[in-house]
DNA sequence: AAACCTGTCAACCGCCTGGCT
DNA sequence: GAGCCAGGCGGTTGACAGGTT
């Protein structure tokens, strides 16, 4: 009964990827570009499911992943997304540049739920919760009990809740908590320099996580190496095609490191190595494919890399020019619709009369039959 | 020091959807 | 239109790390 696995159970590999599959990987989808996923286990020999290709791909290897800490902003972002799309995390994720879905998943289930639950505690019986708290279905579910007329207008004030609710989220960016500036819209965060970064928050680019673990694997090397010379010769090989970049330290005493791409895997844990000074480093990646650190402070993330990654990393550039093409999108997709959503916001504020026609409208649509996802797509 | 508890997150599982034949 | 298939998605699990007793 029920449906067959999407790939065949014997034989196939589970749990943590190991440096190596990630180097094969990441170097076959240099090559070829992301998606057809069923072929990759069968063209690089890796012992993994198709889908599993693909998630690790997409949650971990692909350049342009924020990784650590969530900004004030991006939770306050998550929690009132959530509350207007329920548990669609893919959605959520488009509003949320170089968040993985399962990233904000991660962070809703063990962060802002139990922050949610306090907050609910402290506060008492809040209806608003049933928003904040209800997935799509649950609200549906409650919902169905009530009239349509009913219906449409708890939906509009549901949304006129969480926009305003969101409207305050991201107007507190722009409060003296964010030190700057003029104003700047959420997804600009991004853009800036680390220096007006919060200290906290930690970034790395894929290229990072690669270097990390293939640091962490050099360390462990002597068995896994003695055990597969031939992966190493396999490695080897793709060593030549892998342009994550190697690094000459140009100025160490400044704390600079520019990134060459192309020139193999030794220069990056030379690169690496550096992790062993008390020196934190956030390193970006430019137009020209070259890391350079953005800033040099002295606080003591030893070993932890505070990396900018900008989304078009000409080194993993497939030859097909697909990938590059994805992540052009990817920043159309991220960036456009949190431009417009803001712009909604700002425009609400200061338009009450035509929010509420806007409201209308949405609520209009959904009698339509649009789903409240849908609509939220409009924005 | 050891056992236990708790939090985090990468990865898996199974269902759903849309495209193709 | 039906069936198949690949990819996408959300829920859940389990390994691991760190904290507490």
């Amino acid at each position: 009964m029920g449906r067959p696995p999407c790939c065949e159970k014997t034989g196939v590999k589970k749990g943590p990827w190991t440096p190596e599959e990630d180097i094969i990987l990441v170097s076959y989808i240099q090559e070829h570009g992301p998606g057809n996923w069923r072929n990759i286990p069968t063209n690089t020999g890796l012992l993994r499911c198709s889908k599993s290709c693909r998630l690790r791909w997409t949650n971990y290897l692909r350049p342009g992943i924020k990784r650590g800490n969530f900004t004030e902003h991006e939770e306050k972002m998550i929690i009132h997304l959530q509350a207007l799309l329920g548990n669609r995390w893919a959605a959520i994720a488009s509003y949320l540049p170089q968040r993985t879905d399962n990233d904000i998943k991660n962070y809703w289930n063990t962060h802002l739920k139990k922050k949610l639950n306090n907050n609910k505690k402290v506060e008492g019986h809040d209806d608003n919760q049933d928003h904040q708290e209800g997935t799509s279905a649950s609200s549906s579910s409650s919902q169905s009990k009530i009239s349509k007329g009913q219906w449409e207008r708890r939906l509009q004030t549901d949304i006129h809740t969480a926009k305003q609710a969101l409207c305050d989220a991201l107007s507190l960016d722009t409060t003296p908590n964010n030190n700057n500036n003029n104003n700047p819209p959420p997804h600009d965060q991004d853009q800036q320099p680390s220096s007006v970064q919060t200290s906290t928050t930690t970034y790395a680019s894929s290229a990072e996580n690669i270097a990390k673990l293939l640091q962490n694997w050099m360390k462990n090397s002597p068995k896994s190496t003695s055990s597969s010379s031939s992966k190493i010769t396999q490695m080897s090989s793709l060593n030549n095609n892998l342009s994550i970049g190697a690094v000459s330290s140009s100025s160490p005493s400044e704390g600079t490191v520019n990134v060459t791409p192309g020139q193999g895997l030794d220069s990056l844990f030379s690169f690496n190595s550096s992790n062993n000074s008390d020196v934190s480093q956030s390193v970006s990646v430019d137009e020209g494919g070259n890391f350079s650190t953005l800033e040099n402070n002295n606080n003591n993330n030893a070993g932890i890399f505070q990396v900018e990654s900008k989304p078009n990393l000409p080194d993993f550039k497939p030859k097909n020019g697909n990938f590059q093409e994805e992540s052009k999108q990817n920043m159309e997709t991220q960036q456009v619709p949190l431009t417009m959503l803001e712009k909604w916001l700002l425009d609400d504020a200061n338009a009450q009369a035509e929010q509420e026609d806007q409201l209308m409208g949405i609520g209009m649509g959904m009698g339509m039959g649009m789903t409240l996802a849908e609509t939220a797509d409009l924005f």
